[in-house]
DNA sequence: AGGGCCATGTAATAGGTTACATGATTGC
DNA sequence: GCAATCATGTAACCTATTACATGGCCCT
């Protein structure tokens, strides 16, 4: 399971509520990773009580309060423990591949608008990562004057290149796909 | 939910017992979605009490009798009714981009010998999957006297183009990956 | 007055993983 | 004799999804 480490590199990387977790895995932690709220809630909860994090209530004026939680060492020991652990490669889902093998006991023509649905939200998270890349990692290489090269930076930069290959590759072979469905519509 | 799709598709392409099934699911149908036999023969029980597969005794020699399930019309009905719903994108999971901005707070050098495992394990996966397109992809398109076009093969051939795609993406991005680490290990 | 954002949660259900369990045959 | 393959299952547990629930503030 990485969903509780997920939640430790985020809280790393910015300590935060419950509340802007679930807005992070609906962006940036969200392109590799995906939890609702009620999941977050939960982990935190359990991840405070075996002392992994810390909270601290933060009174806010015209808001809700909110507790912000931040890594304590616990929990980067457990994070330092996971880092190490070798990890398989994760099981595959694509519903998608599974219709369009079904789709051979069905009518292939109509998946066309399916998969031409497909295409047109990864283009538009295509053209988000993009933006993502060029609003975050263009520009001075090292914001801070004369500061060692920033890992954290490197490191989120190459994990969005990863994003942004995946969004290309789908595109391309989601191309492939369009064209395989209309020859065979059109009977070859 | 699709592993009821999956079973559906995967029975339909050929009738088979649970055994069987749960050999598929590790190549094959694998190369998109996995399940264990466990999974299988729960749901495998439910789809049949529900009517949408049919079962057949098997009686083998030298071998365990076997449960031989086809897909009944229900079920082709409850595969032809997903086939045309709308359905998301798949939610993303993965560990290795959680270990990557991880290694931020930790030591990223200390991630160069997974990196470089994950990377074999998918050497070995691309070659199966091109081993595979060799065997069942080359020579005769339609090896069939005369017959139709077999829409059924095309569309497996479309699906393991993209397995054969993602692999070549993600070993492009690993080595991405490795370059980054070694330059950060480096001292950059 | 209504909708959207901030903020936190509970409850029920569905789905997935791990461990346990059995038993015959084939090959080393 | 031991391990692997074929074949089917149960039970316990963990994770994830969906629906329900509350309540104040801000903006139109």
């Amino acid at each position: 399971m990485a969903l509780d480490h997920a939640i430790l590199v985020s809280l790393l990387e910015k300590p935060g509520s419950g509340y802007e977790l679930a807005r992070r895995f609906e962006r940036s932690i969200g392109y590799f990773w995906t939890a609702t709220h009620q999941q977050i809630y939960r982990v935190l909860k359990r991840m405070e009580s075996d002392g992994w994090i810390d909270v601290r209530e933060v009174p806010q004026q015209g808001r809700p309060d909110k507790k912000e939680y931040s890594v304590a060492a616990l929990g980067r020991a457990a994070l330092s423990a996971w880092l190490h652990e070798p990890i398989e490669p994760e099981s595959v889902r694509h519903d998608l591949a599974v219709k369009i093998r079904g789709a051979a006991f069905d009518d292939p023509a109509a998946l066309i608008r399916e998969v031409e649905r497909y295409r047109q939200i990864h283009t538009e998270r295509l053209a988000h990562y993009l933006a993502g890349e060029l609003r975050d990692f263009t520009g001075p290489e090292a914001p801070h004057a004369a500061g060692p090269p920033d890992a954290g930076r490197e490191l989120q930069h190459v994990v969005l290149r990863g994003g942004i290959a995946y969004e290309r590759m789908t595109l391309a072979w989601l191309d492939d796909v369009l064209a395989t469905l209309r020859r065979l519509a059109a009977g070859r």
